[in-house]
This record gives structure tokens, C-alpha cells and sequence, in this order.
DNA sequence: ATTTCTGCAAAATTTTTGCAAGAGG
DNA sequence: CCTCTTGCAAAAATTTTGCAGAAAT
């Protein structure tokens, strides 16, 4: 059962986890457009590409009749506070984006800048427990690598 | 000698890593002019802040006649892909920097963004063996945490 | 001398915002 | 209905760039 986030979210997946979100926002008084599911569906399927919102953008501006960027950028704020989306500051200067799922880090390629997932819940804990040690109060740990991918290695 | 991280550089210290960078600048055929000197010894300084751009142009703009922000910029990126100071990208949208020296983690602060170091050599070393058993070839791995600092837990 | 760098202003990029019209509960 | 959301355009904010003059080697 490791190496789990290196798979793409099933079909199923994917459903279950709008459920979840609906359920947030109704909760929250947050209302449910069809704008909202599809930009989060959108994000759920590519999450492990970790795509800035101008990605989420361009792949459904066809699909949603007169979406808007500023929609995008929206939504997605709106489901990190709830928690249900992480941002992703990388180098490029663009935000990225991925569903909150378990804790873990990225591998930040330094030619294409490309993000991939390192999966370390094992590493995650010891580095909390670390910071704990040092006086701080997390409520959420990362690690960010650099280096060069697979592809660009070549 | 541990959290050394948190310690200012001594004075000694900063010249030291002066000398350093212009010997690099020689090296490489990149002039050594009073702004790149100043603006890394601004954040050699600073480096424990994780200034922004920004902060390092207004801490100058008074001592050096006409320095523009512009400057700033081309001088921390130049530094930057010297291997002299590194570039911290945070959830603010700017990015920050900071000498390049040992590396270590960085502790976020969600309310304020200000960005404090966490003490991490030896989960760095794990962490580095670790993502390249998972395939990756990394060249600096490096923590962020996310949670409230102590003066905006109050 | 030659090359690189700086300052300025302008441009480019990414992200946010104001407001009127539209959709959700 | 009332409130929240969207789309659009405009604004804001950060970073980069072109160019002429200045500085470094």
C-alpha cells in the first residue's frame, strides 16, 4: 500500500471526494455551482500534476460557457480555506494547486518545472514531531526537493 | 552547535561570505559593482527575515542614490543562480530569499507570512536518501511547515 | 576599450476586485 | 426572495525587459 499518490484518483474517487466537498459547502453556507464542481473536478483529476489555475482555465473555458479566469482563481481560494485544496508556491512564480490528500512532498523539477509527489507520511511525522521540539505549532508539514527529473535528467 | 540557524550572522561572518561572492563574481566574469555588493550584504543581514525583494530595495533606496528595484531583482537573481542565495517561494506571492548556507527548514506563519528557520540537518539527510529511493535525483531538499507563530498564537 | 551593469520607464504576468446581472437555496 | 456567485473589465501587485548612459575589468 505504498506509493499510493503516484496513481491517478479513480473515477470513484473523484466522486466520493466532490461528495465530501458539497457536503463542506453546504455545511459552510457555501453555495454549490456548477462552476465550483467542475473547477474542482478539473483539480482532482490533474492533481497529481499539481496545475496552476490558469491550467484549470484553459481546460474547461470550452466546456463551461463564459467561465472566467477570476472564477478559477476564486473557487480554488475559496476550497483552500476550507480545506480542501493545497496551494503549492513554487519557484515559477505561478501558484499550483493539488487536493488536500494525505501529507506529502514535492519534487520540484529546476529545467521544466514540473511537480511531482514524494510520498513520506513516515518522514512527515518525524519532521513534526521534530518542529514541535523547536517551538512551533504546525498544523501541516512539507518538504520540497529540487532537482532535475527523470526527463530532463536525459 | 545546534540552532545555529537561529543566531544572526556575526559581522565576521558577513564579510567573510562577501569575500566569497566576489571571489565567485571574479570567477565567473560577473562584475563586482557597489549594488550587488550592498544588496548581498542587506540580505546576509536580513537573512534570518527571508526578505523579499521589496524589503531589501527600501532598506537601500535611502543609501544608495538611485538604486532601483529593478536592480534588486537582477542582482538576487544573478546571486540566485550563483548558488549564493536562495529563493523561497511562499503562499504571499512574492518570493523570498535568503543566504544560501546549510540547509534547513522554514516554519510559515499563516496569519503574519513571516518565515522562521527550523533546525534540520539530520532529517534533510534522511529525507534526501529517501527521495532517492524513490527515483528521484535531488539536489537540495529542504521542510516548510505551516501553523500559527508564537506571537500570532496570542 | 570592451563588456557588463544600472536606472528608468514601460511591459509582462499573475492575482484580486468592483459591480451589475444571474443562479442557488 | 434574498444572498452569494459569476463574468467582465479594470486594477493591483510582483517581476522582467529594452535601452541609453555609467561603471567595472
Amino acid at each position: 500500500m505504498q506509493y499510493l499518490l503516484y496513481k491517478d484518483l479513480s473515477e470513484e474517487e473523484i466522486e466520493n471526494l466532490i461528495k465530501k466537498m458539497i457536503e463542506i459547502c453546504k455545511e459552510k453556507g457555501i453555495k454549490v455551482t456548477t462552476q465550483r464542481i467542475l473547477i474542482f473536478k478539473e483539480l482532482a483529476k490533474k492533481t497529481k500534476e499539481h496545475p496552476a489555475a490558469e491550467d484549470i482555465y484553459e481546460a474547461l473555458k470550452d466546456k463551461v460557457y463564459g467561465l472566467s479566469l477570476s472564477t478559477v482563481y476564486r473557487a480554488l481560494n475559496t476550497f483552500e480555506s476550507l480545506g480542501l485544496v493545497r496551494r503549492i508556491p513554487t519557484a515559477d512564480g505561478k501558484a499550483h494547486f493539488e487536493i488536500a490528500n494525505e501529507p506529502h512532498g514535492h519534487f520540484i523539477c529546476q529545467r521544466c518545472g514540473k511537480v511531482k509527489d514524494i510520498e513520506s507520511a513516515h518522514l512527515n511525522n518525524l519532521l513534526k514531531e521534530e518542529v514541535k521540539k523547536q517551538g512551533f505549532n504546525p498544523t501541516e508539514c512539507n518538504f520540497v526537493c529540487y532537482g532535475l527529473c527523470k526527463e530532463c535528467s536525459n
